[in-house]
DNA sequence: GCCAATTCATGCATTTCCGTATAGATCATC
DNA sequence: GATGATCTATACGGAAATGCATGAATTGGC
């Protein structure tokens, strides 16, 4: 290891990457919980050490050289690094031993929670999790889950509640389901379509009519409680349903039907206890929930 | 970003990256140019700022914990990635502008530098590379080059000599000549077979015999003074040559005859003038080399 | 079993770095 | 064009980290 070549100050390093995402100095300030002189110098001394110029002055904004965007790859990569090593710390920490329950509907549970649980396995081996996977709604008051995920946003004032952004969801029907019934050109062919139904997904449906899709309930002649149920009986051609986009991607065989029209959007919150959220074991999992759930969606 | 997760000391990290890769505080502190209490002061505050230990002391020695080792994986990421950022920077700094020249011998040269080269291109786009294939001995002395690369350790006191550690080599053969011919399974099977020769390889020939290997020059028929173009004859099956393993590994269509035979070892310098050791611009590309060329070989 | 060589831990003086306060500069808005 | 908001750069006092010197403990060799 050439070690004379990583002998400048990483803390330095980290203040030009907050700086770059940032923007600004007064903005990576805030952001690490340091002042903007701090940055300022950090970013100045940091350019001196290693000889290259990183933002450009440019009125009372910095505008990153091509040499601080080049920089900034291999920059990220060590944020990145630092990142993982908190994580990996946090799991392996003492006092967080334990259980923590999360509920989420069986859908999210059944094809979005589980790589994150399997990272969460070996991040912190220590917590044992247990998955309430149910469309009724739990009620964290009374201690059902620590965490849950749900689609609205909770009423109660002493839940922890943090927004995951907007889910999109559209119309899906399998391709083999297309093929023999023809795909609809417009909202108005979706009436002599075959649907499979959703019990709980009234909103669902206001949100197709929203979208301009003349659709009643009594239309759906195939439906289920059960999401997964209901999913695989799209998945095996026998109508057409509304999924999340993000569910669907992961499902073969399936296509958009009218791809056209607008997505049905629907927040997503996660949702903890107060006085739980400074529990450290359920703070790991729950910060771990927020950032890979969150991953390319619109925050 | 989640900026609160890295908001511990990154140069903490680099204290702990040292000590676990050298094994003691000390010699971490000799190897960053920093003081042993320093070195276990930032290890110390590490372990209470992630809260997990790194080290059990043991005796005089630290030995890393399990949790340690984890968390070493991606503390070897956070250095590679100061690396990179040392790299990129030391090349796109101010004033290493200009032409470095390397000589090497005409295999190395075909063989080995051009990814070298093509990353030094990457890196350092304001230094011309002249590469001079050659295996007579430039004479640094009068800046035939900058930069050589050779198997003998200079005599010369006002050289700059790094060792590159040992190369290997074997004999080798196309698979197709030994398919025609019959592989060799002792060492006296050999000399039924042809040979092609390099003409300075009076030195392999040595070495041939002091593995046990009756090779006399007379047994040699089809020669060259071009490394390339020996090989060349060896990889289209005209016969029997000696050739490093590093090339060989990149040259598919050849397989090693007797393969149970000692390696040929051989030394490899890296050699530069003292006072051109000072340049910046000889200097990248010299580290640089050095770091490449030293991949996976004992030091 | 003793001695020499290393290694890690601790006190103390000094240097360096950080945060607060403030000035100077720039952009948006009316 | 004036004003307010926001950003960067600079001065200064205080806090924190660093290096040196030293002590305690362990290992290896004779």
């Amino acid at each position: 290891m050439n070690w004379q070549s990583i002998a400048f100050d990483w803390n330095q390093v980290r203040a030009f990457l907050a700086t770059a995402e940032e923007g600004t100095l007064s903005g990576a300030a805030r952001a690490l919980g340091q002042s903007q002189p701090t940055l300022g110098r950090q970013v100045a001394a940091l350019e001196k050490a290693l000889g290259v110029v990183l933002f450009e002055r440019v009125g009372r904004s910095l505008v990153l050289t091509p040499v601080g965007h080049d920089l900034l790859e291999h920059v990220r990569a060590m944020g990145d690094a630092a990142g993982r090593i908190s994580l990996v710390a946090s799991g392996r920490s003492q006092g967080v031993d334990g259980t923590v329950s999360i509920t989420a509907s069986d859908v999210m549970s059944v094809y979005m929670l589980p790589p994150i649980v399997a990272e969460l396995r070996e991040v912190a081996p220590g917590i044992a999790i247990e998955i309430v996977a149910s469309n009724e709604i739990a009620d964290l008051q009374r201690r059902e889950a620590d965490i849950a995920i749900r689609h609205m946003r909770p009423e109660q004032q002493d839940l922890i509640a943090r927004s995951l952004g907007e889910g999109s969801a559209h119309l899906y029907a399998a391709t083999a389901y297309l093929d023999r019934m023809g795909r609809p050109a417009t909202p108005e062919d979706i009436a002599r379509h075959i649907f499979v139904g959703f019990e709980q997904n009234d909103r669902l449906i206001e949100g197709l009519n929203e979208v301009g899709i003349p659709l009643t309930p009594e239309i759906i002649r195939v439906k289920s409680g059960n999401g997964v149920v209901f999913w695989e009986m799209v998945r095996q051609g026998i109508g057409i349903g509304v999924m999340s986009d993000d569910v669907a991607a992961l499902t073969p065989g399936v296509e958009r039907v009218l791809p056209g029209l607008g997505p049905i959007r629907f927040p997503i919150w996660l949702t903890a206890h107060r006085e739980l959220h400074t529990s450290r074991r359920v703070r790991l999992v729950f910060d771990l929930l927020y950032e890979r759930l969150r991953a390319g969606r619109p925050s």
